[in-house]
DNA sequence: AGAGACATTGGCATCGATAACATTCTCTGC
DNA sequence: GCAGAGAATGTTATCGATGCCAATGTCTCT
């Protein structure tokens, strides 16, 4: 026979029933076949494949969905940026569900407000996903989101929680305690620290964490300054940070803005770590080549994005109590930027 | 009257019929005025949109999409990475799509070979899309993906022409021949090249620009580099540059790359741009904080994004000829790593 | 040999929305 | 005052696959 979409039907897709025609037996026994339903002759089964083959048939997505009412589809709920950890996380996401079958619906936001959000839960639960993953940091909860997750099962990444969400979380008070520590331990007096943007849960767990190392070593906190991520913000909070003599090490909430940082210190005739040390956060690729390279704390990102929808597809085919939030435990990369207090 | 799904139907999500019932009228009428046809009375419209609202009716988007055929999403095959670069181009897309009403589904490959691009475009094609936007380098097709892209309007961004899609690509020859040409005019007697990987067609691109403007100003072209996009190839390669004495100018296929390059010459006592310069490509936003910043090309992926986008729904929604391969310009942009040649 | 247990298959209603067509109603112009 | 255009709405068939139930067919056990 020929290879494919041969023995046509007015130029319209074939359909199971073409299919079925095709083998001799019931569209019913096609649509068993195809899903793999164990009551099926072996040679049924044959006579089936071969004319979905012969046809070119694939099954009509939209028909399934209506008629099964299940889309095998999760959708994502992330910040549009351009920061390596979304893009991370995400890679993670879409193997994981690949892998088991599903399909993945992103839905970007562009800001955090509660009304962005929404809009993006709305767009998806209008998909019909069968599950959502929450990949941005939710401040504020609102009904409505509150309603949307509570009718779909929701894992949450790096988030608040919400009643009917499960949540997944990097420690990150916990990886900035160890980033401070590291510093006190190389004999600074104490560490300064560029946090960022306010409305960030992430921003607010790693100033915590950082304080709280502080404290417990009985040292001063300094004031922390306050960046937005990006690598110019790094920058002006450098420039700051390069006029103020006590500073000898500092604690900087993102790669990208630790970038920005250094080269405020070099301008500044600073030189980085033998005048003042700095630890970065995130570990993305290229901190190993910044000079010097950066030390900084490696977060499991696309671990995570995996163990988001392994979470998930559980609680979609077992409905039932939420498991217990799960963290996931960062790492401290020791490279060139950290080194002992200059004496004083 | 209550707010919010009040008015219950045994549990089960209210569908068009239970709308239709609550506004008094049948549920085209339902349907025409929630589409926003013009044959609706005011007066008729605002009681469906009171019904909608006080049951909290979604449309049902399985079954719009069996019924009419359409899915109102487009599909993109992008390749799995952290590369600046792609995320750039997806966030363009999206923005775009939402903003036109579409949904995105993206297919995500991790290697470039046919055998996984069919693969994504297949998954594409099984969820309906109405379109898809070829995100990907792609070297060698097939007949599988001809036919393919021969059903679905297809847009392909930085790629090779298949009869049945549309182009549209940044002039990557144009973009490396001003590079180049930059060093030239600073007096380097000759430029270096690290290129990306050979089955990429951008270092093809990227690498025949260089040549043609060596060639064109009378130059020796020296024999190119091969790395990986990566900054640690960058890094091995600017090891080996190094050893070279008549290297004053180096023009690297990607801004990571040349970040491992700076520090790769750093490492071997060379200055930049003193001694050496060096040019990357992307204009990625730490290339400003690079130590010395960096001069690169800058391309306008987002636009690049949203341009696809654009695209792709004319001839979706006017299919007819192709419209003509269309390239968007880059930039140079200059800043600290390129210099006037040392004198010999 | 007869009765049940079990495997295999087909028939038909159904999911929720839309398209095509039919119908009613309201004007306009002669 | 009436034909006929055109607006507003209703009726019915349909999209393609699946779920439920019934109808066979096959085997085993007494």
């Amino acid at each position: 026979m020929g290879k494919h979409g041969d023995a046509d039907l007015g130029g319209r897709p074939p359909g199971m029933t073409d299919v079925a025609r095709v083998a001799g037996v019931s569209a019913q026994t096609v649509s068993r076949a195809l899903a793999g339903h164990p009551n099926v002759q072996e040679k049924t089964r044959a006579k089936v494949l071969a004319a979905v083959d012969q046809l070119g048939y694939r099954r009509n997505n939209a028909a399934r969905m209506l008629s099964s009412g299940r889309s095998r589809t999760i959708g994502v709920v992330t910040l549009q940026t351009n920061f390596y950890s979304r893009a991370a996380v995400t890679s993670g996401i879409e193997n994981t569900a690949r892998e088991s079958g599903y399909a993945v619906s992103t839905a970007t936001t562009t800001s955090l407000d509660t009304y962005a959000i929404e809009n993006a839960l709305s767009r998806l639960a209008d998909q019909g996903v069968e599950g959502i993953i929450l990949s941005v940091p939710l401040i504020h909860s609102s009904s409505r989101i509150e309603q949307l997750t509570r009718s779909t099962p929701t894992v949450t990444i790096d988030g608040s929680r919400t009643d009917a969400t499960a949540i997944l979380a990097i420690d990150q008070a916990q990886a900035a305690r160890t980033a401070t520590q590291h510093l006190l331990d190389l004999g600074h007096e104490t560490v300064w620290h560029i946090s960022g943007p306010a409305e960030w849960l992430e921003s607010a767990q790693r100033r915590d964490g950082w304080q709280a190392a502080l404290e417990a070593a009985g040292r001063t906190v300094p004031p922390p300054l306050e960046g937005d991520w990006s690598p110019g913000s790094g920058y002006r909070n450098g420039l700051v940070l390069a006029r103020i003599p006590d500073v000898t090490a500092i604690f900087v909430a993102s790669d990208e803005m630790a970038f920005g940082v250094i080269r405020a210190l070099h301008e500044a005739g600073l030189r980085v770590p033998d005048d003042i040390s700095v630890v970065g956060f995130d570990d993305i690729e290229l901190a190993e080549y910044c000079s010097p390279s950066l030390t900084t704390i490696a977060q499991p990102f696309e671990h995570m994005g995996a163990l988001a929808v392994t979470h998930l597809l559980r609680r979609i085919e077992a409905p039932g109590p939420l498991p217990e939030p799960r963290s996931v435990e960062p790492r401290l990369v020791v490279r060139a930027s950290t080194a002992t207090a200059p004496r004083r």
